[in-house]
DNA sequence: CATCTATTTGGCGATATGGCAAAATAGATG
DNA sequence: CATCTATTTTGCCATATCGCCAAATAGATG
């Protein structure tokens, strides 16, 4: 595999992670999930869409490897896998304002 | 507006330049604007795809203010305006690994 | 094992995205 | 102004995404 290959297979990795974060939803959840680990249910009242939505934005965020769960009982607490993805907001805010 | 709202707003103002950033052929394009100003045409080179292809690519990524261009005779030259945004790229492939 | 609660999965319609090709435009130059 | 070059815009199709609802699942508990 040429050098040119190898570096459009990183950019979609890095591509498909990125996507990951690029919703509203999902933002909203990663940056709750920075404060401390949640409960999906928590999550919906936080965001306010059907559960089965959340549940899907989680999935999402899961298969990114930016989110990881842990059982406890009837629950399922999700949490931040890669907290430093939320710096890089920062400097997006800077660019918006 | 309550303080929901204003979150949501936020939340998904910063979504939409992230998405901007979420995909292969545009971070290749960062990417290479991080080194130098560069034209459409030495971009398509660059990316193999159709010129209108990476015109279009390059209107997402002005439209999310992360580039923005310079006419010199008949070229076009495209920088970077926050390359802080390519920081965040380190996080992502720790990420992947 | 029947049932309950929390969560995930499947299915569906509406809308958005990505790529190419063709047509349009903007500015430079004869 | 006719023409050339670089770039953008338009149109089209295929595919992906988002949100809801209904159905399925996983584990706890009587």
């Amino acid at each position: 595999m040429d050098m040119k290959q190898v570096l459009k297979k990183s950019y979609a990795a890095q591509a498909s992670v990125i996507k990951a974060m690029a919703h509203p939803t999902r933002l909203l959840i990663l940056n709750s999930l920075k404060k401390k680990e949640t409960c999906v249910c928590e999550l919906r009242d936080l965001v306010g869409d059907d559960i089965s939505t959340v549940s899907k934005h989680l999935l999402v965020l899961k298969k990114a490897g930016l989110v990881a769960a842990r059982r406890e009982g009837n629950w399922l607490h999700y949490r931040l896998t890669c907290p430093c993805v939320l710096e890089f907001t920062e400097c997006i805010r800077g660019l918006i304002k």
